[in-house]
DNA sequence: AATCTCACG
DNA sequence: ACGTACGTGAGATTA
C-alpha cells in the first residue's frame, strides 16, 4: 500500500510562478490553485496512490518548538495574489474529499516526515511530494520523496529512491542534514558554514562522510588549509545548522494512513466550486458530474424557450409566413446548412431540407431578407453564398463579440459565452438571441462598438467572398518547382552524411545536435529543454568552422520549401485551380487576421529561391493582380501616437526612414549613411515597436550589448517623444489593466501584475507593441470594408483576393488595372487621416512575385 | 501532444 | 539576479 503526501505550501508555490495569470469570472486570481490540480493530477496518474494527503504549514506566533526556526519565517511575505488562492485551494481540496494537515507551530516539512515516520511503521510505503530539497533526507527503503520543478511552463517530477539520491549526490541520503549544515540555504535561513559552498561542502560530505567525522579530527583530514580554518570556526554555526535543517519527525498529530484512503472520491461541492472558478477543463477531463439536483436546476433554466421541429412543407410554409412579420432573428446553421435553428426570442424553430423539402429553401430565401444574428458570420455568409443566397442583413455575431471583449481567452463556443455572459448553458438560435442585449451593452460599455460595427462585422462578407474566390495557382509549375528541389537535397543529404561519417535523419533536431556538437565537436552554444539547440541562428555562428554547417542550413531551406510550399500548396488546390484560405477573425491578441488551411500570409519572400513560390500565384487569364502594401505602417504609427515631432518630420519629408534614423543615431550626414549603418537603424526601428531589450538588439545586429544599448539611448535622445511615449503607455496599462488600439480594440494584460519578472516583463513589452500592431489591424480592416465597398459600387469585376496584414491583393481584368490601383490606393491611404500620412504602393503583375 | 524549427508581417 | 523582441501557422520528429 502506497501514501502520497504533498507539501502544500511548497507546490502551490512551484504552480503560481509556473503557471500565467489566470482567473476566474469573478476576478479571483486562479492560476496557482491550477497550476497545484494540473501537477497533482499528473502525480495521481504516475504512481497512482491509494492513500493521499496534504500538509501545510501553519505558523503559530505563540508557539515555537524550535526557537530559532520561528525566525525563519523572515522569508518574503507571500505575494497577494497567491495568499488570495490559499483558501480556494484549501477548499478545493475539501471538495474533492482530500485531507489536509495543518498543524499550529510546525511547518509542513515536519508534518511529511512524521507522515513518512508513521507510515514506514506500518509497512505502508510512503511518497513525499515537494519542490524543496529539504526533504530529501526522509528518503528510505519505503519512502521516496518525489522533486517537483517547473521551468518554462514545464512541470518535471523526479522520483527520488535511495539509490536515484546516491547516484546523483555520490553519497547517502541520510547525509543530506550534513551537506545543509555544511553549506546552508539562504532561502531557509540556514547560516551554515561561513565561506562554504555548494562545491565545497558535497565534496567534503562525499570524501568523509557526515560533520560527526568531520569535526572529529578536522586537522587530520586531507583538505586546503583556508577550508580547514573555516570549518573550525564555523563549528557552533555548522551544528546549529544541522539541528535547524533536521526535519521534525514527531510531530503531535493524529494520522494513520487507513483514514486517508482515497479513490477519486469527490464530494457535491466540487462541481460547483470549479464551475465558479471556470476550471472547465477540468471538470471535462476528471469527468466531474453535476450533482443531481444541479443538474436538475440547470436543466430547468436551459429549456427557456419552446423548441418546434419542423416536419413537414406545410409546417414550413406556415412558419414562412409568419415569421415574414418579425424584423430581426437569430440563426444557427447545422451539419452544413443541411438544416438550420430560427430563433425569434419566443420560440426556436428547427428546419431541415431532408424534412421540409423545397419549403426549406424557401425559409432560407426569408430569412436572408431579416436582420440577423449568429455565430461566426463569415463562415454564415459563406455558406449563403455557396447556396446562392446573398446576404446582407447581419446586425451582430456573438462570436466576434466575444472576441472583441476578450481577445485572449480563445474560447468562443456558445458555451462558453453563455457561461460567461448569461451565467447559464443555452446552445443554438436561443444562445445567440439571449446573448446579443449582454455582450451588444459591454460592447457599448468598452467603447468598441463603433469598431464592432463599422470594421469587424462588415468585414465578415468581405472575407467570406475572399475565401470563395481564392488565389490562382499555377499547379504544373508548382509541382516542377519542387521536383526541381530534389536532386539538390539529395546531393546535400549524402554531403551531411559523408561529413558525419553515417547516416542519421537531418530533420531530427537531437540527431542532429548529436553530430554537431558530440560527434564532430563544433563548440556548441545554446540549449533547449531537450538537448541542444540547432537553429539557424546557431548554425549561422558555425558556418566557418565545418563545410557540414553551411549544408545543414541550405538543406533545412530546401526541405522546407519542399514540404511546406511545394507539397504542402498542391495538397490544397481545389479543383477550381484555386486556392481558397479560411481567413480567422478571433485568434491573434492584436487584432490581426490569421489564415489557415493552407496559411497564405507566410508564403516566403525575404530569400530569392523561396521567393520563387510567388512566381505560382497567379491571375487569371485575361487578368492581373493588384498589390498594394502600406509603407512602414507601423513606424508611422508609433510617429502619430507617440506624437514625436522628429519621427514625424522624418515621415513628411519623405526621405527614407531608416537611413534618416541612423543619420541621427550614428551622428552621420544623411548622405553619409551606408547600407550597415541603414541596417542597424532599421534594427533599432523594429526593436523599439517590439518593446525590445539592448540585449536582444545586440544578439540581432551582431554588436555588443553596451554597444547596441547606447543605439538604443541615441535614439530614444533623438525621439525622445517616443521615450516619453513608451514610459506613458507602460503606466497606463498598469493602472488599467489593459492596452488599447486608437479604435478601442482592447488587450488585457494581467501580465503586468505577476510577481515573476520575466512575466511582468513580457506584459511590458505586450503594452508597447500592441497599440501600435493592433492600430494597424484596425486601419487595414477598415480599408478593406471600404476598398470592397467601391469595387462594387463602380460596378468593377475586381475582388480583393489576400490580405497579408499591411498589403492587400486583387485580381481584376487587366482593363481594370488602373482603376483597380487608384481605387486600392485611395481607400488604403483614406481609410483614416493621422498626424503623419499613411503611404500606399500599388502595382499590378500577371503574378505575385512580380506585383509586391 | 509537445517540441523544435522556420516561413511571413 | 533574473533572461532576453511583437504577432502568427505548419511540418517533422519524438515521447
Amino acid at each position: 500500500m502506497n501514501l502520497m503526501i504533498l507539501d502544500g505550501n511548497s507546490i502551490v508555490n512551484r504552480a503560481f510562478y509556473g503557471v500565467r495569470p489566470l482567473s476566474a469570472p469573478d476576478g479571483t486570481p486562479t492560476n496557482a490553485v491550477y497550476g497545484f490540480l494540473a501537477i497533482l493530477r499528473r502525480l495521481l496518474d504516475e504512481v497512482g496512490p491509494d492513500a493521499l494527503c496534504v500538509a501545510f504549514d501553519l505558523k503559530d506566533p505563540t508557539f515555537r518548538h524550535r526557537a530559532y526556526k520561528g525566525y525563519k519565517a523572515q522569508r518574503r511575505p507571500m505575494p497577494e495574489e497567491l495568499a488570495a488562492q490559499m483558501p480556494v485551494l484549501k477548499d478545493v481540496l475539501d471538495a474533492m474529499g482530500i485531507r489536509r494537515y495543518e498543524i499550529s507551530g510546525y511547518e509542513a516539512d515536519d508534518i511529511l516526515g512524521t507522515v513518512a515516520a508513521v507510515c514506514e511503521k506500518q509497512g505502508w510505503n510512503c511518497t513525499v511530494v515537494t519542490g524543496d530539497k529539504d526533504s530529501l533526507q526522509l528518503i528510505s527503503d519505503r519512502t521516496t520523496v518525489c522533486n517537483v520543478r517547473t521551468a518554462k511552463g514545464q512541470t518535471d517530477t523526479i522520483f527520488y529512491t535511495p539509490q536515484r539520491f546516491e547516484e546523483e549526490y555520490g553519497f547517502t541520503s541520510e547525509k543530506m542534514v550534513d551537506l545543509k549544515a555544511l553549506m546552508g540555504d539562504s532561502s531557509d535561513n540556514i547560516p551554515g558554514v561561513p565561506g562554504i559552498g555548494e562545491k565545497t561542502a558535497m565534496d567534503l560530505v562525499r570524501r568523509f562522510g557526515g560533520i560527526e567525522q568531520i569535526y572529529a579530527d578536522p586537522a587530520a583530514l586531507d583538505i586546503k588549509e583556508g577550508v580547514s580554518k573555516k570549518l573550525v570556526e564555523g563549528e557552533e554555526s555548522a551544528r546549529f545548522s544541522y539541528w535547524l535543517a533536521t526535519i521534525f519527525r514527531e510531530v503531535p498529530m493524529s494520522f494513520s494512513p487507513e483514514d486517508d484512503l482515497w479513490d477519486e472520491d469527490y464530494t457535491d461541492a466540487l462541481y460547483p466550486l470549479f464551475k465558479r472558478l471556470g476550471f472547465n477543463k477540468f471538470i471535462e477531463k476528471w469527468n466531474i458530474a453535476p450533482p443531481r439536483q444541479a443538474a436538475a436546476e440547470e436543466a430547468e433554466t436551459q429549456g427557456g424557450m419552446e423548441r418546434v421541429e419542423l416536419s413537414s412543407e406545410e409546417e414550413t410554409r406556415a412558419l414562412c409566413v409568419s415569421l415574414a412579420k418579425k424584423e430581426r432573428l437569430s440563426v444557427w446553421p447545422v451539419e452544413g446548412l443541411e438544416s438550420i435553428e430560427v430563433c425569434d426570442g419566443e420560440k426556436v424553430f428547427a428546419a431541415s431540407f431532408l424534412a421540409c423539402g423545397d419549403a426549406y429553401n424557401e425559409l432560407l430565401r426569408l430569412i436572408v431578407k431579416k436582420k440577423l444574428m449568429s455565430h461566426q458570420v463569415k463562415d454564415l455568409i459563406r455558406l449563403l453564398l455557396d447556396e446562392g443566397l446573398d446576404c446582407d442583413g447581419f446586425v451582430f455575431d456573438t462570436a466576434l463579440a466575444g472576441y472583441l471583449l476578450d481577445a485572449t481567452d480563445g474560447d468562443y463556443s456558445l458555451a462558453r459565452l453563455s457561461a460567461r455572459y448569461l451565467g447559464g448553458e443555452y446552445a443554438g438560435a436561443e444562445a445567440v438571441w439571449r446573448l446579443y442585449a449582454p455582450m451588444r451593452e459591454k460592447l457599448t460599455e468598452l467603447g468598441m462598438d463603433k469598431l464592432y460595427f463599422t470594421a469587424e462585422l462588415p468585414l465578415c462578407r468581405v472575407l467570406a467572398e475572399m475565401e470563395r474566390k481564392g488565389f490562382l495557382v499555377d499547379r504544373k509549375a508548382l509541382y516542377e518547382f519542387g521536383e526541381s528541389l530534389n536532386e539538390q537535397i539529395d546531393q546535400l543529404q549524402r554531403s551531411i552524411w559523408a561529413h558525419a561519417g553515417h547516416e542519421f535523419n537531418i530533420n531530427s533536431p537531437k540527431q542532429l545536435g548529436e553530430v554537431l556538437f558530440d560527434e564532430l565537436m563544433l563548440p556548441s552554444g545554446k540549449k533547449t529543454k531537450t538537448g541542444w539547440s540547432t537553429n539557424a541562428d546557431v548554425l549561422e555562428k558555425l558556418v566557418g568552422k565545418h563545410e557540414i554547417v553551411g549544408e545543414i542550413l541550405d538543406y533545412r531551406m530546401l526541405t522546407k520549401l519542399k514540404s511546406t510550399y511545394a507539397e504542402g500548396l498542391l495538397k490544397v488546390i481545389a479543383p477550381d485551380g484555386r486556392i481558397h484560405t479560411s481567413f480567422q477573425m478571433t485568434v491573434t491578441a492584436t487584432g490581426r487576421l490569421s489564415s489557415t488551411e493552407p496559411n497564405l500570409q507566410n508564403i516566403p519572400i525575404r530569400k530569392s529561391l523561396g521567393a520563387q513560390i510567388r512566381r505560382m500565384f497567379v491571375a487569371a487569364p485575361g487578368n492581373v493582380l493588384v498589390d498594394a502594401d502600406y509603407s512602414q505602417i507601423e513606424l508611422r504609427l508609433l510617429a502619430h501616437i507617440s506624437g514625436d515631432e522628429t519621427m514625424r518630420e522624418a515621415f513628411l519629408s519623405g526621405e527614407d526612414f531608416h537611413a534618416v534614423t541612423a543619420s541621427k543615431v550614428f551622428n552621420v550626414p544623411l548622405a553619409e549613411v551606408t547600407p550597415t549603418l541603414r541596417s542597424r537603424a532599421k534594427a533599432v526601428n523594429f526593436g523599439i515597436v517590439y518593446g525590445i531589450s539592448a540585449f536582444s538588439l545586440a544578439q540581432d545586429i551582431h554588436v555588443r550589448p553596451y554597444e547596441a544599448k547606447e543605439y538604443m539611448e541615441a535614439y530614444l535622445e533623438k525621439y525622445h517623444g517616443v521615450r516619453d511615449y513608451m514610459k506613458r503607455v507602460v503606466e497606463r496599462a498598469k493602472e488599467d489593466g489593459y492596452v488599447a488600439t486608437l479604435f478601442g480594440r482592447r488587450r488585457a494584460l494581467p501580465e503586468l501584475k505577476s510577481s515573476n519578472f520575466n512575466m511582468r516583463a513580457f506584459g511590458e513589452r505586450v503594452a508597447l507593441n500592441m497599440p501600435i500592431q493592433g492600430t494597424a489591424a484596425d486601419v487595414i480592416k477598415m480599408a478593406m470594408v471600404n476598398v470592397a465597398r467601391r469595387l462594387r459600387a463602380e460596378g468593377l469585376k475586381a475582388r480583393l483576393i489576400l490580405q497579408v496584414h499591411d498589403e492587400l491583393i486583387a485580381e481584376c481584368p487587366e482593363e481594370e488595372c488602373e482603376r483597380v490601383k487608384s481605387i486600392l490606393r485611395e481607400e488604403m491611404e483614406g481609410a483614416v487621416h493621422f498626424s503623419v500620412p499613411l503611404t500606399c504602393e500599388a502595382k499590378a503583375a500577371r503574378s505575385w512575385a512580380e506585383a509586391h
